[in-house]
DNA sequence: TTTT
DNA sequence: TTTT
């Protein structure tokens, strides 16, 4: 058993990338606030989203908005450049939902927690990453 | 373990009541739409508040408002007016986010995920509930 | 976002079905302890799962067993045979995790968290209910 | 809303430790295995557990035991001794169930799932630390 | 190295 | 730097 659930604003613009086997990769890192806090701490979180998921995310998510994240919780190991070994701890999403709309510009509008219609996205002029290649945080 | 997590919408006003010991308890249903489904199907579920949290739930949600909820599965049994016994499963809710705000005329806007300010709410003019008494659904 | 995740000992031996086109579904309930109660109280929740793991849920599961649950809560009418509209929520679970194994007839041991080896099981001897039929709690 | 739900085996006996103002704050580290994962692969954790919570664990859990863990995720940033700043992410846990009994030597057995009872622990001979001192990892 |  |  392993689950996650968060609800935060994003911190950045997500990241869309695909592995050499076409797969589609989003990260982007979400800011959580802690209730009751008035000094509106948050805590920071990096998400990783594949598949049509992450095409999704990468389409309709941007820096500031809205989004529900349901996941695992993963452990990775990478090598630094100087070769130390390092941990990190990262959500694998398996489903995100925008809590927030808005055309990329600006104002957002609330048609949040409705179902996606039909979209239009051009998978295009994204950077291809290697399968298995480390998750670029 | 025993552990609920739902983001939907409201589908009528929360009903604020007290105990007899003057604790508070608010009520409401959520619509929570199920992902990927065109018609737009939703499951309902009672979701039940206490203290502190369920004075802020009466007084800042309304019907069709946007909420993430964290709490407990409950299982709970009451005798119908024919003397029938029957079985009720409802959230009791720990934490209630307010995904959406807006003043209770009309237009919402998008405050979310921020903590909470000063409130100042009036909660007389309710009416009472025993202690230990069924919950009102 | 629709998420629980509990842990239970089943209150009854599952009970595996089929589907008219072939699709396994297995039901059971589960008593979830409430924390900190000396006298034992307990919640009772009924459990659907479906395809594979329905069948694997068949048949390593068994009353008293202990197991973890993660899954989404649905809400679903139904008539009773003298024409009342009733509602049930269930949990419809997408793992099941056994913390407890032991043959049918007796002791149990631990090997809890170990990932599923190879396994043998025979389907046939089932009862096949309608495709979209009611579950039969 | 954050709310992260493991289960998995403590890979190293708990460490508790003490705030200045005497608050109990037990770590530890828990494997989790990947389902459907024939290697073995598991994702490692950190869990911090506060107040009355961090005593049970440290008096009932041990290397090697089951555990089920409830809580937030949680992000932190320390100093490193050459200067660098470095952020880690661990999970606080409102919540931890023992899934696996047995005494420290040996054997386990299985209880779990049910309620505390009495305990008779001596929390003397235990390192203090300062409060808001960085948890030991 | 961050969101509102 | 890990559990069964």
């Amino acid at each position: 058993m392993n689950n996650v659930v968060l609800i935060g604003r994003l911190a950045r613009d997500p990241e869309l990338r695909f592995t050499a086997s076409g797969k589609a990769v989003t990260t982007f890192s979400v800011a959580v606030n802690r209730p009751f806090s008035k000094n509106k701490e948050a805590d920071f979180f990096n998400i990783v989203v594949w598949g049509k998921s992450a095409e999704h995310c990468a389409n309709y998510l941007s820096k500031g908005r809205l989004a529900g994240i349901q996941g695992r919780l993963q452990s990775r190991s990478y090598e630094t450049q100087s070769g130390e070994k390092r941990y990190v701890t990262e959500v694998v999403a398996d489903q995100v939902e925008f809590l927030e709309w808005g055309n990329r510009e600006g104002q957002s509008s609330n048609k949040s927690n409705d179902n996606f219609g039909s979209m239009d996205i051009d998978l295009n002029d994204f950077e291809a990453i290697d399968e298995d290649e480390d998750i670029p945080f």
